[in-house]
DNA sequence: CTGTGATGCCGGAACGTTCCGGCATGCCGG
DNA sequence: CCGGCATGCCGGAACGTTCCGGCATCACAG
């Protein structure tokens, strides 16, 4: 039922077409409301739309002089390129997609690191789109995953799109993004340990998530190495990636009351360290000096728990910032697919584990 | 200097030019990598590209059977309309430009704002770009400006930049935006002083931010009315909007100090309640019995300092989703300039505020 | 003088979608 | 029969920038 027009249409010459008028934009910027365009820059400036756009971009060949009067011209229009003209063109979009572990988008760290992204993505001139799992994939140049998750379906399709692809963090399913910002999480949760131990505790416990993460399975690792470097039996708890700080808290409860001998204990869990201080005085206890307290995530609920927690201090929005910088190098061809970067981490010690 | 080049071309037949050749792109999606185009959604559906469009889009006089088969190709391509080319066509952008406070931008309260603009502009298929003083500002299709300051040259720019804009809270500055989401500020300071009162205290006090933003304003405003219809003169002390905690802490410290009468102390600026109480315990007091606490932006410190302090749930990320959506509601005619929405605010009675 | 290369400019076509108005067909009323 | 209207399709042009290759001029070497 496909009608084919050139069929019916009977022989002779078609009338013109009015033109379409739209009040001098095809001229660009000639009113006084209207952003003024390349070609309104080439007209101010006398010179053609290549040239006008070769002087602002450094590309092609134009001479000094003509560069500065194109530069002068735009500078006095105000002149900002029109970005969807430009991606069309270039077939690109200016845009990164940007997806975080959906179970745990209320963490005060992925927020913090979604600002980070949004940050450096605004400082290289890209916009940011935040990718569900309930919305089609939108076009975009390249993706930032943080913490990608080895369960997560979304991740793993997101993994196989072919876009160019930094995560924070490397995924703990099979291959790697073009590009991995990683931190010294094991090595860090070693350094933790070695203070504790220099602060008098000898039967340090771990409260983790599981391994579905990189960064789980880092600190799990870390705390079991140095548990092994000094002879001792790794005390854990695993808990959900997604537990509830009432879930994390019995965990702890429970776990000190199995074992009394613990004198330390490291949470991996965001937030949970904070909630263990008032759980110990509840019997009695003293954080601080019956039992040393450190978190693996710091935020400002660690700063301002009673006593202050020591923590390690993951910079989740300087994080997001390298990530994106990190992807707009491979973008940008300043970075080969396989690179990683290191983010550093610091272990923040606070009055928690500072026993006299 | 500029040549006219043809004044100066020899006459006679421009040589062809070549065909710029590019893998079948002007054809679309004839690839197995290329995303598929609507031209290729219209030879696939047999259709012309207008009515491959029109079907698509709900827009022109399709009939039932030719849309379903033109959605029909467009699923089994997986077409997803190229933006760029959208956006031109239509001087749109896709973008929304966010703007907060700079000097505060380390603060949990904005991380999650500016989360929740961006979950809520994935929504609508909205791309984000932060706006920032040292950036020249972006051509965006709207504006979102959260708590914008009196003293900011910035937000000043943006507000007479004659783009749709959405504020959360009013701007204190001459002018109102496009569309404003406001919570209950004053009510709800009022509400949490009814609460203090009736759990006994007598005579409270106020730290709380110079007016240079509508939320600093409104509480010390809600806080003065209260004292006003109890006839209580109200004990105030203001600090700079972007005083670090120390800073909070000593006025803390000398006020009460100075007032000793005082049985309960509000904390304006996010986080400095939590810094209250062991600044107590320090002098043998105890925090939600010697003094009632609370604060006026609840966070994750507030529900895991010790004990949990009473706080005003000023729900940021909600209120980012919200401001978003008015810009969207605004943008699509759904909603008239002037436009104000309330964004509800909770008080969550906690331990800090309970006294038995 | 001729040929070559460098410099600096240029116009046309491309990108993918939307908008606009034209055209063909069928139905109904006068 | 003719005119008007509704329905459903259609192609051309527009949007603003980039890319590509052509052309003119000049200087230098053989």
């Amino acid at each position: 039922m496909v009608r084919n027009q050139s069929e019916t249409r009977p022989a002779g010459p078609r009338p013109a077409r009015p033109k379409d008028v739209r009040q001098g934009a095809s001229i660009g910027g000639v009113g006084p409301d209207e952003p003024a365009t390349l070609l309104t820059v080439a007209r101010t400036a006398g010179v053609s739309k290549t040239t006008a756009s070769d002087a602002l971009r450094g590309s092609g060949r134009v001479s000094a002089e003509t560069k500065a009067r194109v530069l002068a011209a735009a500078a006095a229009l105000g002149y900002v390129p029109n970005g969807s003209a430009r991606h069309l063109r270039r077939a690109s979009t200016g845009t990164i997609g940007l997806h975080v572990p959906e179970v745990l988008t209320r963490s005060v760290y992925y927020m913090a690191f979604v600002f980070g992204v949004v940050q450096g993505a605004a400082d290289n001139d890209y916009d940011v789109t935040l990718i569900t799992s309930g919305r089609r994939t939108p076009r975009v140049d390249g993706l930032v995953l943080g913490d990608p998750m080895a369960d997560d379906p979304l991740v793993a399709r997101l993994m196989g799109a072919g876009l160019p692809t930094v995560t924070c963090e490397r995924f703990p399913g099979a291959g790697q993004a073009d590009g991995v910002v990683l931190s010294q999480h094991a090595e860090t949760v070693g350094a933790l340990m070695d203070h504790l131990s220099a602060s008098g505790a000898s039967r340090p416990a771990l409260i983790v998530a599981g391994d579905a993460s990189d960064w789980a399975a880092a600190v799990h690792g870390g705390f079991r190495d140095w548990c092994a470097r000094h002879d001792l039996e790794p005390l854990v708890r695993t808990v959900p990636f997604d537990a509830p700080a009432d879930e994390v808290r019995r965990a702890a409860r429970e776990l000190l009351a199995l074992r009394p001998e613990i004198d330390a204990l490291v949470c991996g869990p965001a937030g949970a360290a904070a909630g263990i201080g008032p759980l110990l005085r509840e019997e009695g206890r003293v954080p601080g000096r019956d039992l040393l307290l450190a978190s693996c995530v710091d935020s400002q609920a660690m700063q301002l728990a009673d006593p202050p927690i020591t923590s390690i201090d993951l910079r989740p929005r300087e994080a997001g910032v390298r990530c994106a910088e990190l992807l707009f190098d491979l973008l940008a061809g300043r970075a080969r697919p396989g690179a990683e970067r290191v983010h550093p981490i610091e272990l923040i010690v606070r009055d928690s584990t500072r026993r006299a």
